[in-house]
DNA sequence: CATGAATGAGAATTCATTCAT
DNA sequence: TATGAATGAATTCTCATTCAT
């Protein structure tokens, strides 16, 4: 059946997210996370060739998650509405997911994650670097080189999820303000 | 001699910065840092209890080094120039030390640094709490919870020295459009 | 296999046993255990958590046969006869197996015994102690208290089988004479 | 001086008998003897070549105080007095050193102390031996062969000391109790 | 003689990976 | 396929001993 394995698979990342997140990836050997998966231990090494790999995919699966947030640009809306829907739902995504920031955190950090899949990682800022782009024939957004802009925006997301998600920080910053010191800068 | 051990003591956290840059915390090994601090190996553990708190005290290092930058506030310059020396300097800072740069990062994200010691690290964002307080006093930044703005401005600082300072990504965005971007961002 | 495990467990138990007589708890490293059991070194930590552990449960180990030598109590036989034969048992036990004395020797002055082990290392007196109580009822045995008498009997075999199981020693003296000895010592 | 470094000497052995009972042979390291004692670890080195030799010499400091328990017999005393003296003397001097017999406990089972000075460590059981023989002439203890004799005495004694010496067993035997098993034991 | 920092051999322990069942 | 016991290389950490001061 193509479908082989599908639930072992699943099973077996989504208990390496939960250990990952709950005692880092050093701290995570492979033997626990067959038992929380609820399979043997030699069973993670018929789905993925070894720990890296493991890892790997489970960087993969949480970006591509992410990607899914934005098939397409909803054209017909003014450029701002955009922004905000965009920044809305990816900040929500990973609010609504913050094992998936801790995470993702973690293994950008690390030297485990391939350069390869690093770069993949940068993809869903793409749409939003078309929108930006857009933007910027129309004169609503600095005429800074794209990149500059995108990282622009991205440490601002980082740095809101990162007060967010991390335990012992429990003020609830404003989302609003924030998406608006985002937009104020960059607008022209 | 009243300076006892801080030769041997340097040499070993200069040592481990450098091999926590090229190899990553976990694939360190403490005789490795040893060998490259040119001693032996329980040498280290004369001077560090074990290797949590010589990682530890590494980043302690490196934010005790952050806070030199910002003893007082130029009070007699403007705000914004206040403002543009602040980031400046910080961002310079780690430019100048790229691979503090990288350890701060890895250790952010890692569960070895005490939540007390990441506390501490927060502090050299305090004088910049001060100045945008003054500044909002005065109308010139946005009447937004103050660390709402923090924040979003260490937000920035981050994601343009990740861009910067990530091997493989050489482009050198501008630093005057960061923090212009900043600025409009918190600005009234 | 319903019996998993218990040829390694118990070839790991023997041969640490061999190399605790010939060389020391403290002189007998966990990988020379492994080697002499024929495994690998990781294994016996498959079976026990720790040095410590392993150690205590060869402690319990020959206890627990020591405990199956006094099941029950003759009570068809005159009082003196069983004091004879739960003495020669005893004392014949350890002479059959002397690495067993002199395990619990060494065991019996560590601080490695957990102090529960110890206490249960004392359950085989318990019979004895029937034994005596019966025998004190019948105004057999000195009307003094049962732990003082219990103290001078098993002082009685211990002694008797340092001298017999130590090495450079090899006097035999008369099993006989000893278990005499004390019986008159504690006879009315 | 004669007695150049006698203070320092004792320092370091009384410290260490502290430290053997606290903590056990193999967990005092020298390191902590030295401060114990007041004096830096190189000079234990000048007094002791290793820590084995250490280790004996304590062995060796504690029999030899034993020994000036029993410089003379009394033969003015009749034997049974002379006897309840002896044993009453050793045990006593036990019961105030504590730290003596769980040391010696320790060591006697320990391969760290030679054989030599083993035997030497049976020499305060000679004037016993001697007692004992004089019994026999008389008629007043058992003809059995003397060794056993002592055996049987000795592991009288060393149970009585260790019910009494141990932690956790607080219950005081009564020691004329024991002595009188002990002497009914041996005597004729 | 006194000191204690430096040393590195050696010990315990972990864990990714294999492979027989 | 699924399993998990077995493995040993790799790692952290300890401590007796040395030697320059």
């Amino acid at each position: 059946m193509y479908l082989y394995g599908m639930k072992k698979r699943e099973a077996i990342l989504n208990a390496a997210i939960e250990l990952l997140v709950e005692k880092g990836i050093h701290n995570t050997p492979m033997s626990e996370i067959a038992k929380a998966a609820g399979t043997g231990m030699g069973t993670i090494y018929n789905y993925f060739p070894n720990k890296e790999v493991l890892i790997n995919e489970i960087y993969v699966k949480i970006r591509k998650q992410e990607e899914t947030l934005f098939l397409e640009l909803r054209t017909d809306l003014p450029i701002k509405t955009q922004f905000d829907i965009y920044l809305t739902a990816i900040i929500e995504f990973f609010i609504n997911h913050p094992s998936y920031f801790n995470i993702i955190q973690q293994l950008e950090a690390s030297p485990i994650i391939t350069h390869e899949n690093k770069e993949m990682g940068r993809k869903p800022i793409e749409m939003m670097a078309k929108l930006v782009q857009i933007a910027q024939q129309n004169r609503i957004v600095k005429n800074v080189d794209i990149d500059e802009i995108l990282i622009f925006i991205s440490g601002a997301i980082l740095s809101y999820l990162n007060r967010y998600c991390t335990p012992y920080e429990k003020k609830h910053s404003s989302l609003k303000n924030h998406i608006r010191m985002v937009w104020d800068g960059i607008k022209e």
